[in-house]
DNA sequence: ATTGCGACTTGACATTTATCAAGCGATTTA
DNA sequence: TAAATCGCTTGATAAATGTCAAGTCGCAAT
């Protein structure tokens, strides 16, 4: 790992308040790995060796039952996963596969629950941080238990409206399979959806998409503070 | 709060390792209060004033959405709720209601912050609790993305089963309906998954099942130790 | 004891969602 | 360049789930 990236991952906030000594020992035996595109990180069974931190590219957490196959959520740089695994000390409960080409710094977990024992502000900010993906996914099981599937897409297209700038276009950030899997759906489902809601002004092109009727779609969308994410 | 009842919670793992000032502290401007069945406790957009501690009786964590209520999930003695929504210091994220007369020791949220900064073993108990619940929701994620309604009634008595003893028999915790919405489905269609599961040695009579078929039921439930509670 | 209410069940039906099959278009591979 | 592959879409159909209505049963209130 060269001087430059360490210093940018002192720089994020989860260990930016770190005393240098704590930080140093939570980063010994750490390492920044490449991966390429679709590679399986880790599976829901394995025990957990690392906590995660994305730090560029893009990783999919997933689960496996049956023959089904269901996303868990997207991870986007710069953003810690599997801190709850890392810190139970048992399997991660969830796979992982990265979408794209990624860098991901892996730090033992062990260190990482030294570090929680020692070092107050890194404690402090690991456990808002849980808190947050705690909510995280209670959001995302109301929206599947509460919401039909047009709804699902009504919401998330707002969502990403709102997140990429609210000009009335957006850019689909991930293949459209991949999104009717976040969003619990098969992907033919999701091209009826998105048929589904060309009458409240969405217009569909490729992973372009422009929202023409925003009174409407929100109509429809029915959108909640409690669900959808901020 | 009575002394024997400030005991009763002292012995409780998340306290027991504190120092007694601390717990003290923590104590401070806590009550221990008695709700009747089917009281509202607070809804989700509320400001998170306590954690909860359900101490005796039974209480729903649910949500609503639409004209739409789904159970998050169900608290059974002793367990804390909210402790998320404690750390953060934001809105509750969930309505929470009695099902049966309760006693709940309350505890203002600005105490446990407190509380987490200072004492040690107190912080890491919440952090594994938090850790836990993470855990916890993850797994009700995955039941309802990845299986089908009676599926998750199969694993459900599977797991019941397992708790209540092993025996081939097991009671409800809960009414139908309620047990309909933890699982995610109407009381009608509840009614229904328990008719399909009859050829495969379910018998029901009111609240109590007996399991006739223990290896049928198996197969058609496919239990995964990531998803079905331990 | 009677009444009324609520939980539960069942049937008929509607809606939602998944599955299977086919085809299109763009990109990759040979 | 040709062939193959993959993502996406659409149609037909099936399966899963929800809604509405009616009726039974047991419990609680009068």
């Amino acid at each position: 790992m060269r001087e430059s990236e360490k210093e940018t991952v002192r720089a994020l906030p989860i260990f930016s308040g770190m005393f240098q000594d704590n930080f140093d020992a939570l980063l010994a035996g750490s390492f920044l790995q490449r991966f390429p595109a679709s590679v399986v990180l880790f599976s829901e069974s394995d025990l957990t060796d690392f906590l995660h931190i994305l730090i560029e590219g893009q990783v999919e957490l997933f689960a496996s039952a049956n023959n089904r196959e269901g996303t868990m959520t997207l991870i986007k740089p710069v953003a810690t996963f599997v801190l709850a695994s890392a810190l139970i000390d048992g399997a991660y409960q969830m796979s992982a596969r990265t979408l794209e080409a990624s860098r991901i710094l892996m730090i033992p977990a062990e260190n990482v629950r030294t570090a929680m024992l020692k070092d107050r502000d890194f404690a402090q900010k690991a456990v808002l941080e849980l808190a947050s993906c705690y909510h995280g996914v209670v959001r995302a099981y109301k929206n599947i238990k509460l919401r039909t599937a047009v709804e699902r897409l009504a919401n998330y297209l707002l969502v990403q409206h709102e997140r990429q700038g609210t000009n009335g276009a957006l850019v689909l950030p991930v293949e459209k399979r991949t999104l009717a899997s976040v969003l619990g759906m098969t992907p033919e489902n999701l091209s009826r959806a998105f048929s589904t809601l060309k009458p409240y002004g969405v217009v569909v092109d490729g992973p372009n998409i422009v929202l023409n009727k925003m009174d409407d779609l929100k109509t429809i969308a029915k959108p909640s503070e409690f669900i959808d994410a901020n």
